[in-house]
RNA sequence: GGUCACGUGGCCGAGCGGCUAGGCAGUGGUCUGCAAAACCAUCUACAGCGGUUCGAAUCCGCUCGUGACCUCCA
């Protein structure tokens, strides 16, 4: 195992090294969706860039503590501190309980999740699950003069704060052009000033979701709920946050401010912030109206696409472009990958069916030194900041080795039985455990395409090429073509 | 306006100062009943202009262009 993992901190702005601080132990936490509506594939990617981050630490060994909350209150329409509850007012809007429209969402979401190949966290947390504790964080810093109450409503101090600490590390800001670039909002009456946040907001009349609190009943704020969680479950200063860019400012600079608050401690040591998903360019957001839904992917079944593609293809596509640049989201990428992709399932399939026999191939150093080399590439690529983008071009030059291996065209004795071994390891372990790749079968008849094959040899052995012919376009029909070599027939994915 | 990214061949995309990225598409071969698959070979690059350096896609400056954040967003 090569182990010298090196990560972009967005706090530093450095690639650094990745040194946990109880190893083998590693906490991660990864910011995740508000579920008041469908995930779009923009959030997908977010939450695929951190399952192969996730997937990759425990390659590597490391016992992964990953968590990953859902949002169910407190996110606000519109303006910060003063819009309407997303949740609540979509339970308003569809005349439902508020923990429905969280349940059904949250549904949705896992199902994605699941589609797409991602591994749960290992915790998923809500906000109102952790009111309790929100209550008491909000007063840890009232205590400790961090906080103001105003109305039953209580915010953060954001100058006082930046007086003692520094407010806009993360993000790079300072809270001059901060304050300078303020807009000047209506009905924005009881912060003492615009850049303070709201820590627990009291709730109006009307607010269907409310818990009663030291300072009446309200709710708490958005960025209270990471803070709380993140410290619960993976202590005051824990490894690795994780969160869309998007979340860098106000979001991930008022969790540091809370927590800094609260703890007096640095709450997380490497922050990493992965890139959006574009379309034409564009990024991609509900308000917007751009984006695409996963199954509108998966089926075509949307104006901006002529065709469907599956989830693995989807993923590829993604994994093909390192997390921290954008990508952008065409019909013509898309297709370039699903033929990318199968050739890589292909590649899968065979060396799966490989075995090791000595033939009569004499040793091939040469061979042998780059098979090596290409398995350690793998490493390399993944340690320099999990750049999937390069692991995947490797992947490819090991494909060849496999299909020259199945052909016959190198010869098993030709690299020797260690060699093989660690060629076909290298290959399964990267696609299926580190990528979360898998073959995805467009027929649920493995058998039968089998018997198909039988067939197919014996009617090319008796030249009956009618019934080749009919054969091969049978399967083709059904998304599979047979690969004809020398020594045998196989069938493989359509590319 | 402020802050920060980015601009690579027909397309998508790696690249972090010298050593073939890779995929898709194209071209030429080997193989094949014909194909397909596979393998081998091959063609198009670093937005523009300066500078630093023995050497720059890679560092610095300027110009042009695109985008993100500064308000909810993954």
């Amino acid at each position: 195992m090569i182990k010298d993992l090196k990560i972009q901190n967005s706090l530093t702005r450095k690639k650094e090294l990745f040194e946990p601080i109880n190893p083998p132990f590693v906490g991660m936490y990864v910011c995740g969706p508000t579920v008041y509506s469908d995930v779009h594939m923009g959030n997908v990617r977010t939450f695929m860039s951190f399952d192969v981050i996730n997937r990759y630490l425990r390659h590597l060994g490391y016992k992964v503590r990953y968590v990953r909350n859902i949002t169910d209150v407190g996110h606000l329409v519109g303006d910060a501190d003063e819009g309407e509850d997303k949740i609540g007012k979509k339970a308003k809007l569809e005349n439902l309980e508020p923990m429905q429209i969280v349940q059904r969402y949250a549904n949705g979401f896992h199902q994605v999740m699941d589609m797409f190949n991602t591994l749960p966290p290992d915790i998923e947390p809500t906000a109102t699950g952790h009111i309790v504790e929100q209550i008491e964080i909000v007063k840890v810093l009232l205590e400790k003069g961090w906080a103001y109450e105003v109305n039953g409503s209580v915010y953060f101090d954001v100058n006082k704060f930046d007086e003692a600490h520094e407010y806009g590390i993360l993000s790079g800001r300072k809270i001059e052009d901060l304050l300078s670039n303020t807009r000047e909002l209506d009905g924005q009456t009881d912060k003492n000033n615009p850049l303070d946040f709201a820590i627990w907001k009291n709730a109006s009349e009307d607010h269907i979701m409310r818990w009663p609190s030291p300072w009446g009943d309200g709710f708490p704020g958005w960025h209270l709920e990471c803070t709380v969680m993140s410290t619960k479950y993976l202590g005051e200063t824990f490894d690795i946050h994780g969160g869309g860019m998007d979340l860098k400012f106000p979001h991930h600079e008022c969790e540091i401010a809370q927590s800094v608050g609260a703890t007096g401690k640095k709450p997380v040591n490497y922050w990493i912030h992965t890139n959006m998903l574009t379309v034409n360019g564009q990024k991609m957001s509900k308000s917007l109206g751009n984006s695409f839904l996963p199954t509108e992917l998966v089926t075509g079944d949307h104006k901006m696409l002529d065709q469907g593609y599956t989830p693995m293809t989807v993923r590829f596509f993604m994994l093909q472009t390192h997390y921290s640049s954008t990508l952008d989201f065409s019909n013509e990428a898309l297709k370039a990958s699903q033929k990318g992709y199968k050739k890589l399932a292909n590649g899968l399939k065979v060396v799966k069916s490989l075995n090791y026999i000595a033939d009569d191939g004499a040793k091939n150093d040469k061979q042998i030194e780059q098979i090596n080399k290409i398995c350690d590439n793998c490493y390399h690529s993944m340690n320099d900041d999990f750049n999937t983008a390069k692991t995947i071009a490797e992947l490819f030059n090991l494909v060849k080795k496999i299909n020259s291996l199945q052909t016959g065209q190198l010869k098993f004795t030709e690299i020797g039985e260690d060699t093989f071994n660690r060629l076909k390891e290298t290959y399964i372990s990267f696609m299926e455990e580190v990528l979360g790749l898998k073959e995805e079968m467009p027929t649920a008849a493995g058998p039968l395409v089998d018997a198909m094959l039988e067939f197919y040899k014996k009617a090319k052995a008796e030249k009956n090429y009618e019934q080749v012919d009919e054969i091969r376009n049978i399967l083709k029909t059904n998304k599979l073509i047979i690969k004809d070599m020398k020594s045998s027939v196989e069938w493989g994915y359509e590319e």
